[in-house]
DNA sequence: CTTGACTCTATACCGTGGTATAGGGTTTAT
DNA sequence: ATAAACCCTATACCACGGTATAGAGTCAAG
């Protein structure tokens, strides 16, 4: 693997596809230094680096927003931890809201589910029963 | 509240926008029996519950799609419930798997805030040590 | 110097569930 | 008869993170 790299060898190394790149460049997480006289995009070996930890914050649940500001928090201040931490504080508020709401959604789908399996054969489904609004409740 | 419903009337009764049923419609949610002779929708009352049983679906985790099949099932064949049971089980697997995943990004940044507050003021900011691939673990 | 693999930009499109806007027509009360 | 309030279609746009395509240019090996 020659250096500079070309998009598609950094691609191929970090495992995503080259208009990948070329959409993270758009958004700002990441640069080619140097264009070929012919215009091709020419990266440092440590971009590969770099889009493997835009994938793993991804991972993570950081929108490519919050992982472009930490990637310019990694490169400004690496010894500051505090805005990451906020950020990672942020995201975790995301995270548990939504396991809350997917919590409740699975219990009442279990619940829907069970009462199905217990009801007589004659009644009506009790999944649609619960979706409609009480008709003469 | 004349009969039959313009789409404003049938809005505002569900909670939703006019645009909101227009969609429905497109989407195969939703018809309106009869246009006045300038084209105007005209609903049966029971649309509103047909509206609002699709808001509460959607809160259970049913995609439109689903939803669209949960209605046909519900005229169709109110009484056998297999079907919509099998709706609701591909609903709760899809539930149960995000759930898993958040449960994991969790415990992650949980470990990584603390982590956080424990570092020594000279070190590396853990958060983005664990982002960055192993650079000579 | 040709050929094939690669790259470039620009633009459109995907899914999901809508919302907004433009430019018009209808209904109903006064 | 007119004006307010409502409705119509069609189209574009939003977030989000990309993917696909068209049409052209470049690079490297043989």
């Amino acid at each position: 693997m020659k250096v500079p790299l070309r998009i598609g060898a950094v691609a191929e190394a970090a495992g995503v596809g080259v208009q990948t790149l070329r959409y993270y460049e758009r958004r700002g997480l990441l640069s080619a230094r140097h264009r070929t006289a012919g215009g091709y995009r020419e990266y440092a070996p440590d971009t590969v680096r770099r889009v493997v930890f835009i994938r793993r914050a991804q991972a993570m649940g950081f929108t490519l927003d919050e992982i472009r500001a930490l990637l310019a928090l990694r490169v400004r201040e690496s010894r500051r931890c505090e805005p990451v931490k906020k950020s990672a504080e942020i995201a975790r508020a995301r995270v548990r809201e939504q396991l809350v709401a997917l919590r409740r959604m699975d219990k009442v789908l279990a619940r829907l589910i069970r009462a199905c399996d217990a009801r007589a054969v004659t009644e009506e489904c009790p999944i649609l029963a619960a979706l409609e609004p009480e008709e003469r409740s």
